[in-house]
DNA sequence: AATTTGCGAAACCAATTAGTTGCGTATATA
DNA sequence: TATATACGCAACTAATTGGTTTCGCAAATT
């Protein structure tokens, strides 16, 4: 099954429920409130989330607490930071005017 | 349509086209070489991430060169930016020495 | 001991999605 | 002008996904 940080957060419920985990553990029933939708549903989500390791659990009696992996955020912004170079020294300028000369020796 | 960033993001040969046209603005067929798939697919995997603005066309002749809008992809930066504060200043640690309180209280 | 509560797992369904095939159209080339 | 190329679009298929219902189990409550 292909599980990985990417797919997790694709889904809006999934980004809500992180949202809501991330400053306090919570239970699936707890966080199922908190949402127009079943506790079964959130299961299914948090099980999404356990696979790829943006959430542990914390069993507390028959009460499973489920809280945010923070660190494993970090993946998402190890990616995007090949991509912040770019932005932020504004290389994008600089391949719109490469392309745009490409361009006019074609013609 | 639901057609955001993140939904965009999830497929890992979108994150590969993503990757491959962010130094050099390409064609569908060029970048279809680069994968083994067909022209339609990585076409269909386009139109998703023009929907969302990830990319955007530049017609020249009969060709049409698909750039990346790195901005666009800090709309990812800002969504992270809020977990970023709890994994840099380590507040996750805090909030689990609260949870581990609160569990003890309760017994 | 019997009942309730919190939960995961499996079976199922509807919607979505990735990919294919087969068009039609516009631009380029012979 | 006829043909080849570059492409988008629509119809279709198979796989995946979000959600529901039902079940069983373990922990708590009565």
């Amino acid at each position: 099954m292909r599980r990985d940080v990417f797919q997790a957060i694709a889904d809006p419920t999934r980004r809500a429920i992180i949202l809501l985990i991330a400053s306090q553990a919570m239970t699936p029933n707890a966080i199922a409130e908190h949402f127009d939708t079943t506790r079964q549903a959130v299961s299914k989500h948090l099980r999404v989330l356990t696979e790829c390791e943006l959430v542990k659990q914390k069993q507390n009696g028959r009460e499973i607490y489920y809280e945010l992996e923070v660190k494993k955020m970090k993946d998402i912004d190890k990616w995007l930071d090949q991509y912040k170079k770019i932005w932020e020294n504004r290389f994008n300028q600089l391949d719109n005017l490469l392309l745009t000369i490409k361009k006019q020796n074609k013609k």
